[in-house]
DNA sequence: ACCTGAACACCGTTCAAGT
DNA sequence: ACCTGAACACCGTTCAAGT
């Protein structure tokens, strides 16, 4: 069942076959590959497969495993770079900037939700880099339109802090529930697991209810929430 | 290095190295393994070392590895139900029961701050128990406790699902921000890294600010505004 | 009943060697 | 310049064999 699924990603690669090895073309196969098989299907040997050559040519373009990911993210996360609604700089007032900038790091995760939790749990290599906002030039973009809309630095920071919480748990939550964790074999519809529902009448009781899919309501309603609060302690600091 | 480390945290447990393994002996020794050197480091073969056993004989008391890391969460779960604080019932008004049952995970979160992601991230095995709360029995005390408050089946639901988000992305990047991401090498004061930086001159500005730990003050507003929240969702719907 | 030795298939990674 | 073969150290896991 693995095999088929292998053939089926050697499948789409099979015509580059001869085009030489690039940094980024191994980034690219990779992030196809995680898409399909998950990040822990993911082996140098595997790899080098689908592009058509050995695992040890790899160690040219790519120092090791570790930094094969995170030139994963960086593949990532520059497709958001790609995206007008997020590269822009706030026209139309820094909820709507907010707004745009969460719904396209959100379309990211939905796209690749195997490949997410890379961009969501990986740790940043400084402090300040907080996921899933893995990217400086996001960043900057972030706080630079914080400032031009009138914020003060400590406001813009702290705005920093909570919207990237905020997208973490939310993605992180919907991602996994979209059948991130769907591993080799997809079951097509769970029965309801008995085992441990002893001791647990509500939890049984209300299984209808939290098996629902809000997720996009629960996304777009604790964003307005975040941008509330906001609203609140800028106009009280009287910005 | 390594082999120190390892040394350490053999010393701890030579002592028992001769009363007999046990599914919890295992399971205890793993997550002090990994509150130690990480979950990348923990190995069949050098948790069978620290436990003065060869790693073939784990798997007489768990499956595989993949198992074994379930067992953990179990393990770092099942601690806050010792947890005065998290196991009881609302007393004092629901928004007092929420206030108690977040610091209490969060005081497990920064207890164990390798092994947190592994209560985050791991796949749930049913869609209706979110991390971090990967307890039927948390799920459970968590939703009857806001029924026995009055709140409808919709509402309780709500809350569970805004409440986990908000757990899981402000103390992941909690526990990532505290050195969860140290590797073997602990370097004492990372320089400010000059690479990158070209382009991002808010960024580097705001740098100090930056990289501050205000995560216990983030964390309380954080939780206060989704009280608000709720509150407001609440009363406005007549409860 | 409980643990071990030996083995299998599979990893990441290195490096001298091929073309 | 670019890729490969062979090798090393280390995995998870199985199973017949020891005690």
């Amino acid at each position: 069942m693995p095999d088929a699924d292998l053939l089926a990603v050697q499948g789409r690669e099979v015509p580059s076959a001869r085009i030489p090895l690039s940094r980024e073309r191994i980034l690219t196969a990779a992030l196809d590959f995680i898409d399909a098989e998950g990040v822990s299907a993911l082996t140098m040997r595997k790899l080098g497969g689908v592009l058509g050559v050995e695992a040890m040519s790899l160690y040219r373009y790519v120092p090791g495993r570790e930094d094969l990911l995170d030139g994963v993210v960086d593949t990532l996360v520059s497709q958001l770079d790609l995206d007008e609604d997020v590269l822009s700089t706030p026209e139309h007032g820094w909820q709507d900037f907010l707004q745009r900038m969460a719904h396209g790091v959100r379309r990211v995760a939905i796209a690749h939700p195997k490949a997410f939790p890379l961009v969501a749990s990986t740790p940043p290599e400084a402090p300040w880099l907080r996921p899933p906002l893995r990217s400086i030039r996001w960043v900057e973009k972030f706080l630079s339109g914080l400032l031009s809309e009138g914020f003060s630095d400590e406001q813009a920071v702290a705005v920093y802090r909570a919207f990237t919480g905020f997208l973490l748990g939310n993605l992180l939550l919907e991602v996994s529930h979209r059948g991130g964790a769907v591993g080799p074999l997809d079951l097509v519809e769970e029965e309801v697991p008995q085992r441990g529902l002893r001791d647990a009448p509500v939890v049984e009781r209300l299984g209808p209810l939290l098996s629902q899919d809000e997720s996009l309501r629960e996304f777009e309603e604790s964003l307005e929430s975040l941008i509330d609060r906001i609203t609140q302690q800028v106009s009280s600091s009287g910005a």
